[in-house]
DNA sequence: TTTTAACCGAGACGGTACGTCATGTCTTCTT
DNA sequence: AAGAAGACATGACGTACCGTCTCGGTTAAAA
């Protein structure tokens, strides 16, 4: 069912362009020098139809990060070699080479700083990382179950552990993103909740 | 001689009545929705007296925040009672508590989202932070000292583990900053680093 | 078919406030003391609005004082009894009644000080005038033909000694506007351009 | 007689730099892009040193002028050679020529349109032209004595038929100040106020 | 000779207006 | 009905000057 959101008569073709030179600009001047008259302007679009279809600059921003994501849909399973240390290196060292590109930096930095002031958008955004949260925290139980990790951990402070570091280091730019650290955080957060030590026959 | 640095005629009157409205007004309205002008008016001030001696309106939030921290000066030592875990739950709670009262939440909030975009204030917040940095780092490496954690841990990686997900919490919004969380989060870091267990005498 | 210049949809609405806001508030607080915020502000506008027809405070009050003048359209001949020093009386002492007007004053003499600065605005303003011009151009002629001044006067020479000295006058308050004055100066003009005594057979 | 006037301590250094730095500038960038802070900088002086003195940029202005005229002083004796016709017109010339001179007319002519707006100011200038004014009353009761004009001449009159069209000619640019116009003007004003033929014995 | 007070340069101050820019709403005409 | 275009009222931006004010420093008169 992709039938157009909304209203009959909706140009996909403007939404398309919208979408583009909020990349676009974003990407070259930041977040916040971009207007919703410069994308109007680069779009070759009314602003009445960015208007009419979004309620501010943070929720175009938050589609045209959406739309990114879209290209390649349902690939939300997060990989599951038997090996959870493993895999969550991946996806930490994933998430780290993800932020390093400018343009998906520059998107997501300025939407970042938009969530923190607008309640409604950040909803919005919880909506669209629902999936993929639910996918780490599938990945997180499965490791669980293969007595990886320990059957007490709080699956959501694990992810605290691994991903709020580096969201921070990133956001703050109070450190390098590097895979070692992305390694590091994952043995840390794996060992603070490594199972209990199995009582061993003497 | 802390003489007046960078002019010989700097008005502490002027200065004070800027930095408290900015602190008023960012309480009252929130940070996006305060300007220089706002500012000026409520200081009973002239816009240039602003501009002359800050770059930007993060700057002079940041400065506003400053002097809240120099009431009371050099307060720097953390809690030192030789319980590690105890220390840390203490300063963890007290910093989600700091982050419950409206007015610093504002101001600070509003401070952080600049901060991600704009360098050279990151810089400026780093200076000011870093005395407070190394004294939490003093406390981990009197902890380790006192065997409560891995002779190998890497302080810093130990603070973002503690102290990252606050932040991201907060940030975002994602969960309530509750002493519990304070707590798992010391526990988790903890676990992370303990000392590798004594060889016991068998 | 005059359809609206530069502009498809200027309204006309505003310009008219613009153009009565800046008349008040010229003859009530003088030409230098009215800024374009001020105009703005009266006119219930935004100032870009003004901006966007204007290139100049002068500008405006030119449109204002055209405005003016554009009640009775089309009423340019000058009266032409046959006597032409009769008629230029009249003429003159209608100007210096005109000079009279406080509100034309400040109009006409802000505008004026802007002219001796800004070549644009003169020849906007010569424009305007030169209607009126070769009206007074037209009536010197006429009294030519009718042998009442000399064949030949250069007429422009005879505008320039009948309204100079009313304007510097004027201008520099050097002296006060009185039908008097307009009288000497109609007399002493054509008698400068007096044509020939006609040979009287003896 | 050439003590300092108003005070015992005025520093005829920053006097003189202030008017040349006024002249100056002036004949830059115009009268009006003038300001007493810029002339205070290129005077290298204080501002409050200028506001101490001068009431307004005109007054400055004015006395930048009076500075002018009086490098050669008491030249005021206009040229009597008893051609009346003839020593008028050079003196028209010579008033032409002057307007001509880039920095004397930026002067001037900002004055000018000050003295429209400050009556203060303009009793001030009518104060420092006064000498030269008689002088050339002077001049032209000369001409009467000696019979070159109509005995009952209004001199002010006649001053306003030569003067008042080349003034307004220069200030509003309505045409060029060539010596045949003043020559023109000249000729106009004093066959507007001939004397009366000599009856001639017949 | 020493005081002393006016004058000086410098420039910060509270203000006002500038001319630009972006907002979000609106109206008009086109598709 | 939706879109491109862009005028509109609003209001913040950062700059430029205004005229006043304090601050040391320097003179030249008075003591």
């Amino acid at each position: 069912m992709t039938s157009p959101r909304g209203s009959l008569r909706r140009s996909e073709r403007s939404r398309r362009a919208i979408l583009d030179a909020t990349r676009a600009l974003v990407a070259e001047h930041g977040y916040a020098k971009v207007g919703i008259e410069a994308i109007a302007a680069r779009a070759g679009v009314g602003k009445q139809t960015i208007y009419r279809w979004w309620p501010s600059k943070g929720a175009v921003v938050l589609d045209a990060v959406r739309a990114l994501s879209e290209n390649g849909e349902g690939q939300l399973a997060l990989p599951d070699t038997g090996d959870l240390e493993g895999d969550l290196k991946q996806v930490l060292r994933a998430t780290a080479a993800e932020f390093a590109d400018p343009t998906f930096d520059a998107l997501i930095r300025g939407l970042t700083t938009e969530l923190a002031h607008d309640l409604g958008l950040a909803a919005a955004y919880a909506e669209h990382t629902a999936e993929l949260e639910e996918a780490k925290r599938q990945r997180l139980r499965s490791g669980q179950r293969a007595g990886q990790l320990s059957p007490d951990a709080d699956l959501d402070i694990v992810l605290d552990l691994l991903f709020a570091p580096l969201f921070r280091r990133w956001l703050l730019r109070t450190g390098p993103l590097t895979p070692d650290y992305a390694d590091t955080l994952v043995e840390a957060a794996l060992r603070a909740f490594a199972p209990p030590e199995p009582v061993t026959a003497s």
